[in-house]
DNA sequence: GACAAATGTATACTATACTAAACAAAATGT
DNA sequence: ACATTTTGTTTAGTATAGTATACATTTGTC
């Protein structure tokens, strides 16, 4: 989240020094004190849409050129264990690499399949595309009447408006990797 | 300002029903309280952008989503008088009819000139353009080196990124609408 | 170098965003 | 028809966004 406030605050330094503003002629021309503005800009605040908008209309920029993040990322991330997910008596083990983000409009996870294990998922809202990636292992992907195995290395992309699951028809454990894109 | 938080409101409630979620299923996927999912949904609350982003992480759904206005407008303004401004000695009157919106990206002013009025503006910042109708009375305009005099229902648009200036050569009152579009 | 103005930072206080719980109203089921 | 669950609303309390003031640092000017 705080990525969000760190971007806001980014663009707004940029665009005040872009136009070699001070802190005191941005809050007389947003009516948002030079302490918040300050705040905001180091990114140690969280502005209510009240305050973007007075900033907005005061600088007559637009919403989005302060949502916008900046352009170059250098961005590391590793499973995240606390929100870790098991199913099937945990024989189906969800881990999160990439959380949801707003702005992407995707998210990425890691998972394993025990032996022999199915996963049956219900279907998501309308739009919602899954890809996945066998890692190591076989995967029998069903979607609707569709049906794919997947060896490693393969990869499958479908739309997930409909009941789908994932099968592991191997004696070992299956690793995959799986994006979910939202509309 | 509050248009803003109605339209947050407004989207908010529209994707809670397009998927018939209740308010409590929305406040356990995006860990936001029921009581302001509500007081969002009615447009009552000012939510901060770390709600605003929890909102959209849990549903999935992208910051746009949630900021964007609704289609249809049916919008009555008039002016107001309380950001009446005169320069000039009041002879240069400006009254603001709309006032800038960040999502819309541009402003609009309705403008008198006395007899005789020269008045001079500074540059805006780059990618600022005007646009000037002659609604009574002549203008001659002005914008780095090039002139044009305008006749009533003539319109001018011109980029305001150097000094330019408004003049009334008529010995009645101009009135002029004005509408300064920012990059 | 010394004074003055201007700039960003830190502090104390106020307003309000947000939460948790109790409540009321409607829907659902047996 | 009645109880039970599900729904949105209201209320009281807490956390924090926001302001105003004073402070520290820099910048320019004579």
């Amino acid at each position: 989240m705080d990525q969000m406030s760190r971007n806001i605050g980014i663009q707004l330094k940029k665009i005040r020094k872009e136009r070699s503003l001070s802190l005191d002629d941005v809050a007389k021309a947003t009516d948002v004190s030079k302490a918040q503005l300050a705040q905001i800009e180091k990114g140690e605040a969280n502005p209510t849409v009240s305050t973007l908008w007075k900033i907005a209309a005061g600088l007559k920029i637009s919403f989005s050129s302060l949502l916008q993040p900046p352009k170059t990322f250098f961005q590391k991330y590793s499973v995240d264990p606390s929100t870790y997910v098991s199913e099937e008596n945990g024989k189906y083990r969800v881990y999160s690499i990439i959380p949801y983000n707003p702005e992407r409009g995707w998210e990425f996870y890691k998972i394993e399949m025990d032996p022999g294990v199915i996963h049956k998922s219900e279907p998501h809202t309308e739009g919602v595309e899954e890809t996945v990636t066998v890692i190591e292992g076989q995967a029998v992907v069903q979607c609707g009447n569709m049906k794919e195995c997947l060896e490693e290395g393969e990869t499958l992309v479908f739309s997930a408006n409909q009941p789908h699951q994932y099968e592991n028809p191997t004696d070992k454990v299956t690793i995959l990797h799986l994006i979910i894109q939202y509309r």
